[in-house]
DNA sequence: CAAAATCCGTACCATACGATACAGAGCATG
DNA sequence: CATGCTCTGTATCGTATGGTACGGATTTTG
């Protein structure tokens, strides 16, 4: 993590701010900053100085003015502006075609058109509707995905399961499944992550589930699968991808999104069980 | 002649140019320069040298193989780039804003902006290298993750599986794995995923399997899992987001560009196999 | 217009920084 | 296993850089 900046406010609306009472030499070295933002101020004090026509002095207590003890932490302040400027989308190329077109590129772009296309057309109502369910610590939540997508489905149950009690991934065999559904009521959701080639016992046991009361929410490709029928919610995202496998990039981006609104939700019991379960190891 | 003009190729095609050649501690030095471009490169050769897990003179010797005659010049020549990034027209534009700003749509931002700077600073020789390495049938492939990027190596390790044989994730208890270090030669490949917090127990069991001469393929977040020391291959992706968490989809993604590029490599044995392993299903 | 206050640059100092010599560690090679 | 080579870190040095004291220049004010 880096390092926070001194104030709230930018570098250059202190700037901004103060120039007017500043005497004619240090005004003459804001401008020169400012006309060269910020890289001038990242330079020694001397060539800053010479670029301003002012000396070295000046410059010193030019920054000395805006708050800075010394000249090393006004240049760490400006970095970490230029941090946070440089990773923000207002910096990077505009257009839609990000990444250079090379191999792995392809995929990249592929990736990021199908996040893009999924949460452009994603109902926000659905998506609060799912978080809420996942965030309810009444019931329990069942996890289950497809040969492929249960990596997606473990990747959610693990953090769930350090946010609230009640997570079970149902992972390897089939078989083992069934004895859960016991336990399963009203109360309960299951998260069921699907894109095709859809398989049969999936749909199976998500069918017995929902007749058991649980609250189906069903993740999965544009296709929708046929668990679709059971299910309370239905989010669908975009696969597409110019390779012989489809990509779940927005799928996964999916669980991520549900992730952090989850965690929102239950911000309070969350940190203290987080806290709790850091302590114990 | 004189010495080489040096001055068209942008540094971060320089580095990429000569990454193969550079010895253990230089590379690495080189792979933090890169998850963190340009701004590490801006600050002082100590900072950058803790920074990289190396000593200050292995900094200095780094930036003397890229042909800079000393540390100030290639200062220099990452703030000219910089300056002239900040300055182009492409930065003021904002970038096309590809989501709505909803609770979902801040995630999916963020993923999009990871996947994008990913990629864009990946070393396409790292990354055909690592494709070549996961695609030779000769050796197994051996794949362990973190808390977390865990499930990313199962997606990885399913995938494989299908399109190759020997295949091996090793996942639960770590007290398992060591079983199969007795099997691990100089053929085999570890592909381990490493994102902070990093974890101790997966340092340990790569520091062994590359004992055992196993090549380590390293893919950790920008700040690079100290893993990095005993790895063959690293390849960092940026993992920033608004949110408690941090966002593995660029690692997600990249491990999808790795499917599809050992997909290709293997067509047409890849092909047969799978055809034989739908057949018995 | 004189006196005072403010501002600015020259000269100098302390130190943090980049640079280098050297020796030990690691690794490949025969 | 021995030998040579390459790589890397420790210790040290010279210097460039930030910092400051002080006197002259400039502006302000009564």
């Amino acid at each position: 993590m880096l390092a926070e900046p001194a104030e709230r406010t930018s570098i250059s609306e202190r700037i901004a701010d103060r120039i007017d009472q500043m005497p004619a030499g240090e005004r003459r070295a804001a401008q020169t900053l400012i006309a060269n933002y910020p890289l001038i101020g990242l330079r020694t004090v001397a060539e800053f100085a010479q670029q301003a026509g002012v000396s070295s002095p000046t410059i010193l207590r030019f920054v000395a003015r805006l708050g800075f003890q010394n000249y090393p932490d006004f240049q760490a302040a400006l970095q970490a502006e230029l941090a946070a400027q440089i990773q923000s989308p207002l910096s990077r190329t505009a257009s839609a075609e990000a990444v250079a077109p090379s191999e792995a590129g392809r995929i990249a772009n592929a990736a990021i058109e199908n996040i893009r296309e999924t949460f452009q057309h994603i109902s926000e109502k659905q998506f609060t509707a799912v978080s809420a369910a996942l965030a309810d610590p009444r019931g329990k939540i069942y996890l289950a995905g497809g040969r492929f997508s249960d990596s997606i489905a473990r990747y959610l149950a693990a953090h769930l399961a350090l946010i609230r009690p009640g997570v079970v991934h149902l992972t390897g065999q089939e078989s083992g499944w069934h004895d859960k559904l016991a336990d399963m009521g009203r109360r309960d959701a299951m998260v069921i992550f699907d894109i095709r080639r859809y398989q049969a016992g999936l749909a199976d046991f998500s069918e017995k589930a929902a007749r058991r009361g649980a609250t189906i929410i069903l993740l999965t490709d544009q296709w929708v699968s046929p668990i679709a029928r059971f299910a309370r919610h239905v989010i669908p995202v975009r696969t597409a991808s110019p390779s012989a496998w489809d990509s779940s990039a927005a799928l996964f981006v999916l669980a991520e999104a549900l992730i952090d609104s989850v965690t929102r939700a239950r911000a309070d019991e969350g940190a203290k069980r987080m806290r709790d379960i850091e302590s114990f190891r």
